[in-house]
DNA sequence: ATGTGCCTGGGAATTCTTCCCGATACACGT
DNA sequence: ACGTGTATCGGGAAGAATTCCCAGGCACAT
């Protein structure tokens, strides 16, 4: 086999992050050189430490990991990518790969999975865990653009801040856009979803998994 | 110190599960017994294992870990059970506290904050990890109701109706008052909750039960 | 009687939303 | 290379909603 692999593991729960490392570690090949608890904290380090492979939960607090990813790959094309989630369903899968993630891991997966996961992006080809896989199978191409993915990518990222509970001014800071654009942006979510009130734009939120349930 | 602390796992992720397993175990007095992935098999494990600690997810899918708690308490009422979660809300700590759990736990806690956890457990006395202390602090006794009293009936009435997803033009009319009426009682209860936007109104109607869960 | 608190709304200032518009950028097929 | 489509970003103006301050009517307790 080649060198150790280096890898960078992003997700928000301190205690994850640990058990994460022990799991990868153990494993003999993998060396995980950093952590990261937000996406822009994993966008810095990313560029400081250049890992092999990145290891990302998807839902991270405020900027998605799917959003944290893109701006890993503008400034890092060659970026290896493996988006880890608890949500299997295939809308998530699709928009991580669509962002460019080099593979995906759902936590239901067996662990050894995990350090076979990181292993095959490392080596340059993609890795969907065998539950995911099936999942997109079953919806071949836009099947599951049914109802949800009417929403732009931009407009995911928004809606997802605002369940939770962010305003709209944070949410132009937080993106580094005019409160303008935000607030157009959440006009067109509640257009395309049928939203009038904000309990119906909540629901949405929740159908669509992009935050937790209450 | 004392012999080998058993510890049995329960969380619905496989590769959450293995992460914990090494995390716990590499500290040298635990060892993991067994593992199990909802509330059913935790209760099955619990009464043929008999570890000293059970460490479970609070959010497990079908039955909850609180109401796994529940059924291990009735039939085994010595049991030590430390609760984990991604929620460091109020009501969650509470509610597992009630049920008989001997300690809290949240995953944005330091990974060795877990295994000081299930010791401190073991040992017969409880456990709050510091963010969930602190936050139980700030609302001490019958805290659940502290908030909801401030609202005068009306108000109460109000909040209903636009955590269901009413516009205030329909309050005002399903009321028979003046929408600008309905308005004001809108402002004074967004103060009195602290809540920013929308969607914190939402959440903290929901967290009053005055309307079901999403 | 008097103070207190709630429900009710008006008025004015402010902020937010909506709808329409154009600019830029980027991907895609021809 | 070129047009086409789409996403993102924002400006402008009209309209709607929110906030803050205020005040009358009412019930209720001291």
């Amino acid at each position: 086999m080649s060198a150790r692999v280096t890898v960078l593991l992003v997700d928000d729960h301190a205690v994850v992050r640990e058990g994460y490392r022990r799991l990868l570690e153990v494993s003999g090949g993998i060396t995980v050189v950093g952590e990261a608890c937000s996406a822009a904290e994993a966008y810095q380090m990313f560029c400081i430490l250049t890992p092999d492979v990145a290891v990302m939960d998807i839902s991270l607090p405020g900027v998605s990991g799917i959003e944290a990813l893109r701006r890993i790959l503008t400034h890092q094309p060659k970026a290896r990518v493996l988006m880890f989630s608890m949500y299997e369903d295939a809308i998530f899968v699709r928009r991580a790969l669509d962002a460019g993630a080099a593979g995906y891991l759902t936590k239901a997966a067996a662990p050894r999975v995990m350090v076979e996961a990181v292993a095959t992006v490392a080596s340059g080809r993609r890795f969907l865990s065998p539950d995911v896989a099936q999942a997109l199978a079953l919806r071949p191409v836009g099947a599951e653009r049914a109802t949800p993915d009417v929403l732009s990518a931009r407009e995911f990222e928004v809606l997802k801040l605002l369940a939770e509970g962010c305003s709209v001014n944070q949410i132009a800071q937080q993106l580094g856009v005019n409160p303008k654009t935000v607030s157009n942006h959440q006009s067109s979510i509640r257009q395309k979803l049928g939203a009038e009130t904000a309990t119906q734009l909540l629901r949405a939120a929740l159908r669509l998994g992009l935050i937790p349930p209450l």
